[in-house]
DNA sequence: TCTGGGGTCCTAGGACCC
DNA sequence: TCTGGGGTCCTAGGACCC
């Protein structure tokens, strides 16, 4: 427990993050609906507010797509080299105006404001102009003692925008209150679909019930998640900023399939490229792994299909961050779980087990990764880095695969790439 | 025809130990 | 009929998050 007088964080998320994106560098577009799709153009991930009340949030591409012409809403795919570019830009300038932040999510972050007095709200309003001013993309700001109340200050301004300006602190009671008794339960922060089915049986309907549950008996009957959610709701800090960046634990690379594949041989290009990525990922962190996993699975909506789902983990020889030798063992493992007949619709390739380079110790009886391995995979980085993801790879799987997902609808890179800059007339 | 991808944490239960 | 009591470690699966 953390809980002192002048605990307060603030919670700042873009609004319709990716679809903002978008915006930014389509003016033309300022009052035009738009959605953004998963990747495969599956289904629908981010709405601009305007077409929020005509889609809801997941809804499949091709179950939408006649909704969205009816209503003038155009949907792009998702961009997230340019996403992930935008994202640095805004964090970067809210961490030049707070003491510390803890990155959250690719459109959210955490301030530590302990310590600043002042007006809070006022500073939660300089955030949002300051990241509207340089670059573009519309921000909203919750503010208050615990984080799980600045996510819930944070939904608030969000769904009372006209009445806050995107501004809301909880400090005060009496507001506090009042938001508590104007949220439903399900909008708390670790509160998912389950847990409120569980709740709403005890007469637990709207986040102020759940802050004057009793922590501890529900704690015991369901999990310490909770209590500590409870906690959280009632001011007392259970949750600290976590600015330290730790490496993963574990790291997945799975896509969809652009279609469904019944061959062998395309399904293992396709785990050799997602290897290769995932092992790009590994020593991006500087880890190595000891366990890597492999699965495949035909689609599962399709109802009278045959549906067909597994995977497989291999131990490695010793840990090890060489694409070699992981798409040897993956492509390995895919040859073993493959059964004809299927069609597949999706690969996933995990790396477990990390560990740091240089924490474990081999023994006599343990090999090691050969020194010069580590060479090779420091040349290959290097020169995608230069050149680009994807110039120098192994010859596993192929430069344009038939296999790739959809994209049909894509931006242009706009911040990444010279020959897809913005032009100005 | 077409339904995302990547994580974390916690818990229960089994295996094993003394 | 009677069938210990704890402890640790590991794993699979659930729940949640964005």
């Amino acid at each position: 427990m953390t809980g002192t007088g002048d605990a307060a964080f603030a919670l700042i998320d873009c609004n319709s993050f990716y679809a903002s994106c978008e915006r930014v560098f389509r003016p033309d577009l300022s009052r035009t609906p738009i959605v953004v799709l998963s990747n495969n153009d599956g289904c629908v991930i981010a709405r601009s507010a305007c077409a929020k009340p005509h889609v809801k949030m997941g809804q499949p591409y091709f179950q939408v797509r006649d909704v969205l012409r009816r209503h003038g809403i155009l949907a792009f795919s998702s961009n997230y080299a340019l996403y992930g570019q935008m994202s640095e830009r805004v964090m970067a300038i809210i961490e030049g105006l707070v003491p510390r932040l803890e990155v959250y999510s690719i459109d959210e972050a955490f301030a530590d404001l302990r310590g600043l007095g002042g007006n809070l709200e006022r500073l939660g309003r300089t955030i949002r102009t300051q990241v509207k001013r340089d670059t573009g993309l519309p921000v909203g700001v919750g503010i208050g003692p615990t984080k799980t109340l600045a996510k819930l200050a944070n939904y608030a301004a969000k769904v009372w925008q006209q009445q806050t300006g995107g501004v809301v602190d909880l400090h005060a009671p009496a507001y506090r209150d009042w938001v508590l008794r104007h949220c439903d339960v399900g909008e708390v922060w670790g509160i998912g679909r389950r847990m409120k089915a569980h709740l709403e049986p005890l007469g637990i309907r709207t986040a102020w019930d759940l802050a004057h549950a009793d922590a501890r008996a529900l704690g015991e009957r369901f999990s310490v998640v909770l209590e500590k959610t409870i906690r959280e709701l009632a001011g007392t800090s259970c949750l600290a900023l976590e600015d330290i960046e730790l490496p993963r634990r574990e790291i997945c690379c799975s896509r969809m399939f652009g279609d469904r594949l019944s061959d062998l041989a395309p399904i293992r290009e396709a785990v050799a490229s997602y290897t290769f990525r995932a092992a790009e990922k590994l020593r991006g962190q500087r880890s190595l792994c000891k366990k890597l996993r492999v699965g495949i699975r035909t689609g599962m909506y399709n109802t009278g299909e045959a549906t067909y789902a597994t995977a497989q983990i291999v131990e490695l020889p010793y840990p090890t961050d060489d694409t070699r030798l992981l798409t040897q063992a993956a492509c390995a493992a895919v040859e073993r779980l493959f059964r004809p007949g299927y069609r597949y619709s999706k690969a996933e390739v995990m790396l477990l087990e990390l560990c740091q380079r240089g924490e474990y110790s081999d023994d006599l009886f343990t090999a090691a990764q050969p020194a010069a391995a580590q060479k090779v995979m420091g040349v290959l980085d290097a020169i995608n880095e230069r050149w680009g993801r994807g110039t120098l790879r192994t010859g596993a799987f192929p430069n344009a695969p038939g296999w790739a997902m959809r994209q049909d609808l894509m931006s242009q890179r706009y911040t990444t790439r010279l020959d897809q800059l913005m032009k100005v007339r």
